[in-house]
DNA sequence: ATAGTAGTTTAGAATGCTTCCAAATTTCTT
DNA sequence: AAGAAATTTGGAAGCATTCTAAACTACTAT
């Protein structure tokens, strides 16, 4: 006997994975989940997010987005983009990856895992650890020749 | 016969190197010149750069120091940062090379361009070309154990 | 169940960085 | 020296994000 939305086996689902999270299982939280832990991976901004809760038809503060969020980023739900220009993007896809950006539109593209390899390591710092690696391809349209 | 403030050998170089880079040699570019062309290799970000004008005793509106920024890093004569977080950062470094960052403070720090290979280069998708390639490998402070 | 308490949500205000604006100024050309 | 184009300026505006304090909700212990 838990929770809000038990109402269906995909809502159950969701708030079992935020309870394994150790992310307490809010109406507002299994909604966003519902949005964003389907299993597609894909990128998302706060505002873009919120307007796809409105059309949900359901209603939720802007804050709220920006708290779960970087709450589900803190608990490994999400991967915080930061190599992307102007605001805050959060990736659902947790596996090591890299991004290409197209410099002109902002859109961003995974680049296959197996395409890259880094061939040495750098030396962390004393006193460090690596807690994550971000490599980006920024691309240029290519004036047709 | 030319400009502004040819008052000694030293701007005679940054107003050389501007004009060379098709950057007008304004006295407001030629004195953020001599703050950012002079050889040593750094990050600065706006309001940092601001300040040090003023230090510097002269003064120059916030915008300028954005101005320049921008027009000197279209023109080739610095690098913007882009994968750290908050504010606009820009790079004397122009040579293709990576950084550290602490996550905690933000301090960035190069990585030696020796210590990394792309072992494979990902494939660049049809009609565009890499620009530029920015890898940041984030650090997070040991613990003590 | 019920009450308590700790964590969340909310709307709107506040912040901070960056860009925009229109006027004044400066640079380079003629 | 005058004109045309680019630049600088200070302040206002814009935008994404965070803060705030009050209302609310979820879970725990009773």
């Amino acid at each position: 006997m838990t929770s809000i939305c038990d109402n269906n086996a995909e809502d159950q689902r969701i708030i079992a994975c935020l309870e394994d999270a150790g992310v307490r299982p809010t109406r507002q939280r299994v909604l966003i989940g519902r949005l964003l832990l389907d299993g597609r991976k894909r990128h998302v901004g706060a505002e873009q997010l919120y307007e796809e809760v409105q059309s949900s038809g359901h209603h939720m503060a802007l804050a709220t987005v920006y708290n779960c969020l970087h709450k589900f980023a803190g608990a490994g739900l999400l991967r915080q983009v930061k190599n992307i220009g102007d605001s805050a993007l959060f990736d659902t896809n947790l596996s090591e990856h890299y991004h290409f950006v197209d410099i002109e539109t902002g859109a961003m593209v995974d680049i296959n895992p197996a395409d890259v390899t880094l061939k040495k390591m750098p030396t962390i710092p004393e006193g460090f650890e690596a807690e994550s690696i971000e490599l980006t391809v920024r691309l240029r349209r290519k004036v047709t020749s």
